[in-house]
DNA sequence: GATGAATGAGATTTCATTCAT
DNA sequence: TATGAATGAAATCTCATTCAT
C-alpha cells in the first residue's frame, strides 16, 4: 500500500458523510422528504445506495443528519457574532435580519423552513431538535437584543420574545415564497422592498417616541 | 328495516363527497399529503376505497378538491365582508387579523397553509389555484384597505402590497406554529399576545404622525 | 294500467338479452375479452350495469352467449342452402368460400375468430361448444361435398376432411388479418385476388385430370 | 458457501432477462396477456416481483421483449437458409413448410401466433412491429422462392405474394388449432397427413402442367 | 324489473432496505 | 469498505359484482 493513496482513502472516506448530506439537502429541499428516492441521493452524492447505509441507518436518520448539519454552524456563527457586537440594537437587529437572508433566503438553506415545516409532523424527534437547538437559541438571540434595547432606552417597553416573533415572522414569509410560489407572481417580490417596509414599519413601532 | 340503524351499505350520493373532502382534509393536513393513505382517508369518511374513486379521479384530484372546498367558501366570506363595512381602515385591519385567527387559526384550516405550502412543489397545479384563487386576492383584500387608509390620511405612505405582506406574515407564522411545534414549547405561545404586539408594532409604524 | 304500455314493455323486456348480446358482441370483438368492461357493454346498450345481471349470471356468461347467439344461426342456414343445393361439388364449394366470406368476413362476425381463438384458453366451455357445435358441423358439411365430389369423379382421390381444413384455413387466415393486421399494410390486401388464387389452386389441385 | 445450494438470493444479471422472457413466454402463451399475472411470471422465473421491474419497464414491455426475443431469432435463421439453399422451388418450399412446423408448430413457440393474433388490438405496437418485421419478411421469403420457380419454368404464373399467403394459412391454422381445439377433438388431427394434403394440393395446383 | 352507488378483491407498480459479491 | 442486484411490503387504482332503493 501506497501511502498517499491510502491517505486519500482515508480523506475520502472522511469526507463521504457530507457529501451525501450535501445532496440530500438538495434532493430533501426541492422535492421534500418523501418523493425524494435515495437512489438519487446515492447518484447525486456520487456513490451507490448501498453506500449510504454505510454512513445513516435509514432514511429518516439522514434527513436527521442533513437538519442537524446545515442548521446548527449558521446559528452558532450568528451567535458569537452576536456576542461581540459592539453598537445599537437597532442597528444590530438590522444586520441580523439582512445577514438572514443572505446566508439563508438566498442560498440553497432557503428551503430548509419549508421542509422542516412539512416534516415536523412525521419526525417529532427533529421537531423537537429544531425547536430546541434553533428555534429557541435564534428567538433567545434576537429578543435578547431586544431586551437591551429597551433597557438602554432605544425602545419602547414590551415582550421581547413575541417582538422577535414580529421581527422573524416576514423572514420565514419570505423564504417560504420563495419556495413555494415564487414561480407564479405576476409582479415580482422585491425582497429588498419587503424587508425595508418590514423593518420600517418594526423600528417605526418599536422605536421609543420622544415627547 | 330501522333507517337509523348503522347500516353498512348506504347510498348517499350527495353528502359523499362532502364526507370524504372533510375526512381527507384531516388526515392531509395531520400526516401531509404523501403519507395519507387512501384506505385511511375512506375508512374516516365511512366509505370503501372504491367509493373515493366514484367522486375522485385520484388521489390528486381529492386533494385539489379539498384545498377549493374548504378555502375559497371563508375567502368569499371575507370579501363580502369588508365590502358592506363601513369605518376606519385601522379597525377593519384590525377585525380582518383578529377573524382570520378565528376562522382559520382556531379551526381545522389551521394545517392548511402548511399543507399547501409543504406540496406546492409536488403540486404546481394546486400551488398556481392558491395562489391566484387565495393569494392574490387575500393579499388584494387587505391591500385595497391599507390604500384607502393612506388615502384618508389614516396611514403614512407606503407600498399598499408590501404592507399587507407584512400583516400577514405573523398571521401564517402562527398557524404554522401551531401546527409544527406548540407541542413542544416549554413556554406557552400566547397568540393573543402576539396578535397584540404584532398589531400594536403595526399600527404604531403605519399611522400618521401627527407633526 | 294500459295495455298497449304493458304489451310494449312485454317486447321491450323480450329484447332485452339480444340488444345486451350485441352491444356485448361488437365490444368483446374490438377489444377482447378482458379489455372489455361491463359498464360499456351496458351503456351502449342502454341499460344500467345491475340489468345485465337479471339476464346474464356475470360476465363469462354473457360471453358465451354471444358466441352461442351469433355463430349458430349461421352455420344452419349454411347447412340448409347445402341440403337444397343442386349442381356440381365445385360449385357449391365455390360458393361457399365465397358466402362465408360474406356473411363472416365483411359483417361484424369478422372479429369472431380471432375472440374464439384468443379466449379458447381461458373458457374450456366455449372451446368445447364451438368445437363440438361450429368446427365439426362446418367441417362435415365441407368434407361432405369434397366426398361426394370425389365419388361423382369430379375430385381426384384425397381424405376429405383435411381437403376440407385447407379450403377453410385461408378463410380464417384472412379474417384474422382483417382484424389484426389490415391497418398496417401498405400494399393493400385484395380478398378477391386471394380467394381466386386459392380456389384457382385449390381446384387445379383437387380436380381429376383427364388422361 | 456451497455456490450449488440453492438460495434465495443470486446475482445472476446477464441470465435475468432471458430467464424472465422465458417464463413470460410461457404464462402469456398459455393464457394470454391479460390473465397472466406478473406474480406469477416472477414466481416462474424463480425471482421476485421486484425483479421484473429491473429489467422491463412494465408489463407491456415485457410483452414487448418476449414477441421480439422469440420470433426474431428463428426469422433470421431461416432467411440464411434460404439465401444459401441451392435446389428446386418445389423442394425448398416443401422444406420450409416441414421446417416451420418444427421449430414453431412442434416447439412453445406454437402459442405466438395465437397471442399476438389475440393481443393485436390492444398492442398496436406490437402488432406493427410484428407486422414489419415478421409478416413482412416471412412473406416475402417464401413470395421469393415462388417467384424464382416461376421464373425457372417450374411453377405456372401466379402472383406470387397471395401464392406465399396461401401456403402459410395452414400452417396458421394447425398451429391455432393446436393452442385452441385440440384438447377437444375426437379423432386427431394428423399434422402429417394434413401438411401432406396441403403440399400436394399447392404443388398439384400451382405447378407448369405440360401441355 | 331496473337502477347505479357502493363494495372489495386483486392487479400493477414503487422504492427503502438487504446482502452476496 | 463499497456495490448494486434483489427483495417484498405497501401503495394506488380498476372493475366485476352486489344490493338498497
Amino acid at each position: 500500500m501506497n501511502k498517499t493513496v491510502s491517505q486519500r482513502w482515508q480523506r475520502r472516506k472522511a469526507e463521504r458523510p457530507g457529501e451525501i448530506i450535501n445532496a440530500a439537502l438538495d434532493l430533501f429541499v426541492e422535492k421534500g422528504y418523501a418523493a425524494t428516492r435515495l437512489e438519487e441521493v446515492a447518484r447525486k452524492a456520487g456513490v451507490s445506495k448501498g453506500t449510504l447505509y454505510l454512513y445513516f441507518d435509514n432514511k429518516a436518520a439522514l434527513f436527521k443528519a442533513v437538519v442537524r448539519e446545515t442548521v446548527l454552524p449558521e446559528l452558532e456563527r450568528a451567535e458569537n457574532f452576536v456576542r461581540d457586537y459592539q453598537g445599537s440594537a437597532s442597528e444590530l437587529l438590522n444586520h441580523m435580519v439582512y445577514k438572514w437572508w443572505q446566508t439563508v433566503g438566498e442560498t440553497k438553506l432557503c428551503g430548509l423552513p419549508k421542509l422542516i415545516i412539512a416534516e415536523a409532523g412525521n419526525f417529532p424527534e427533529i421537531a423537537r431538535f429544531y425547536y430546541d437547538e434553533v428555534i429557541v437559541r435564534a428567538r433567545k438571540l434576537l429578543a435578547d437584543i431586544c431586551r437591551s434595547g429597551m433597557a438602554q432606552g432605544e425602545f419602547r417597553s414590551c415582550h421581547p420574545d413575541y417582538a422577535a416573533r414580529t421581527l422573524i415572522s416576514p423572514l420565514v414569509f419570505a423564504a417560504i415564497w420563495k419556495t413555494s410560489f415564487k414561480q407564479f407572481e405576476q409582479v415580482p417580490f422585491d425582497i429588498n422592498i419587503f424587508l425595508e417596509h418590514h423593518l420600517d414599519l418594526f423600528f417605526n413601532g418599536i422605536r421609543k417616541t420622544e415627547v
